[in-house]
DNA sequence: GATGAATGAGGTTTCATTCAT
DNA sequence: TATGAATGAAACCTCATTCAT
């Protein structure tokens, strides 16, 4: 009896075209009508998914860090040292080739300049930062633990965290006048100054062969 | 006959409305009537000031610029080895103290954001940021040309300008959880490891005291 | 065969709930959602019951004029004498006490204002207030029939009906600055006045003792 | 220099509009549209004046109750004794005559529906109540102080101003079914009976006369 | 230069009602 | 009977811009 929900696979269509729409439009710009049209809904479905333009902003948020975790996760599946582990966060979020989504790096500066004035949306933006220095601290700390303070290891994965962030913002403005794929390079190669420099940052065996049998 | 021409101030006041509007409800928050009020202006006398909203952001743009420049240009008065001029470069954009503006840096972000999709707003971005990249160029290679290649320079020139872009973005929406200063420093300490690490970083002598008599 | 229908505990279901609903938000404001949230029912099932939102509308004038009529009936269940009757019809209507429902006061206010301008709703609600006419008019000449014109008796009857019509009104409006129970009170005293005022308004011997053995 | 201001007008138009939109549609179906049409200006313009609907709706309150009071004054303006300023106050309310404004009626009802469950609307209601209830306590109070307790004389001014009320309602509800002009007269002759029976309630002498070359 | 009324397009949101399940 | 998605009209309100004064 009834009717069976659809909600879910809603939500992920209508929090996809306000992605899609907002970087063409920006967030304001991103008109309700819009997203709709985008989605190839109607105005009134989208409220019945999402009580408020807002909201929907809200799940955009969560989806493009959830984005960014996916690939970290798969990049680091294969990596078994530590160097390898932060060789895919980084890449995971600098590097371009496959899985790299520049709407969502577009769309990411955007809900950042949100992030300023709306409540809201600068809650979850922290929070995404905040785990991404825990992880990122994490990782330096396995590698240099031993030759960093604490407080090194904070303000070097901070340095980092902003390079990222910078990168996304210079990449989408000047996508032609920055030197290609500069900032996980030259990231990989401060981390490696700061910790010493003696590790290799040589990307783990390709995962292709092991997936083989491999059941994941 | 008649009054004079109040036009520019009235523009620097309009546009300073702007960015304080700004910083509390966006660029498309920032309505006319809120940029008046915050003026003490009228609607009306907006538009016999600035043809169009749009305007008035452009003209934002070039101010919140001008206001890194100026600064720069008054840190590297006293700086006479180019280390100390990279120093000045440096602390215009990161260093906290005197003549940081919170709010435009507030609006630097969310300028940013505009400029990924609004084209007047992205040339003059861009324009910005390749004069700082032309400036900050010219400081490594006046440091380090012996030593790094064009081509890393520029890699390193335009990491750094990531570096700042990023810092203002979890500056604004981070203010608490990050590192106290990290970035001046951290930039300051990257810079010296790529440039082979040889140069002192101290700051020039106060300008205080040698400014009294001290034509230069 | 299947089902035993419960339409008709659906409808009260759903009338109780606009009654809720209505004194909170107004009929207007009672949105078919709010409704079925209050009932806890869903708003397609509401359409099943009502074909329209009107018409949950008009079940509900019926309603809370069957509680009045209702009450009316218990009171005066022991009236013996034309003066109990009257007094039963009075406290019926602006007595407090026992089943006293301030809820249907209140709905019955601003089912009066949707009488002003909605031709249905008028015609259920002069049909009561005639009916009540009617029913005070014959009470009145019961009593007074001898001594009052029957003109002065419809007089006094309207001006009754006036008087309870407005103390709803003042009773949910200002339930704290109108003297207690002064409607119940005043009415009776009014009337008795206007009959010649030699008759005791006593109230009939209490009901508590027949029920033993009462089916009712 | 600038453009005089003509708000004052231009509010007063628009809440004329609502009274008669309101009279046919009631407050909600007086949609900013219907109100604009009928004032005769734009939609947004009403916003330009009102910042929200309901402010509208207060304004009107305010008005409807100057208008009672207007008519009040002008009515007592040749009342000598407390009787006569008595019964100014009565005709103020209930007469029909000139003055009566049958589509403010209509608002008051619809006013008090809405005072039911807003709690701006209800302040000015009660308010407005309350300043009768004053009024007419101490005309009763001049007429019979000396043979009324205080406690009954305000039961009295209760039960008139109910009386008024729901006169008001049932008149816009039925307005064929009723007596003609029952309530100002009985409403008279249940104070005179219950003040003791003895003062006269003729009308002062019409105004138009006296007041050629009589200072007073 | 300056004011403030006025406009009109367009935004978000609400909601009675319908309909597939 | 019952569910809940879906629709489309319409509501309130905002706002850049224009214009008479």
């Amino acid at each position: 009896m009834g009717r069976k929900s659809n909600t879910e696979e809603r939500r992920m269509q209508i929090v996809n075209a306000l992605l899609r729409v907002m970087t063409k439009k920006g967030y304001e710009g991103a008109t309700i009508q819009a997203i709709a049209a985008e989605a190839g809904l109607t105005p009134g479905l989208i409220h019945y998914h999402f009580k408020a333009k807002r909201e929907i902003l809200l799940a955009l948020v969560e989806y493009v860090v959830s984005i960014g975790e996916t690939r970290y996760r798969m990049l680091s599946v294969d990596a078994q040292t530590p160097q390898q582990q932060l060789r895919a966060f980084v890449d995971a979020r600098l590097a371009l080739g496959k899985g790299a989504d520049p709407e969502a790096v577009k769309a990411w500066v955007l809900i950042g300049a949100e992030a300023v004035r709306v409540d809201d949306v600068r809650e979850l933006y922290c929070e995404a930062i905040a785990m991404q220095m825990k992880e990122l601290a994490q990782l330096l700390w396995n590698i240099a633990g031993d030759r960093l303070a604490a407080e090194d290891i904070r303000k070097l994965a901070a340095m980092v965290l902003a390079t990222m962030e910078g990168a996304y913002q210079l990449a989408v403005t000047n996508p032609d006048s920055m030197p290609k794929n500069f900032a996980a390079e030259m990231v990989m190669e401060t981390i490696v100054k700061a910790c010493g420099g003696e590790f290799s940052t040589a990307k783990p065996a390709p995962p292709g062969r092991r997936r083989k049998g491999d059941a994941r």
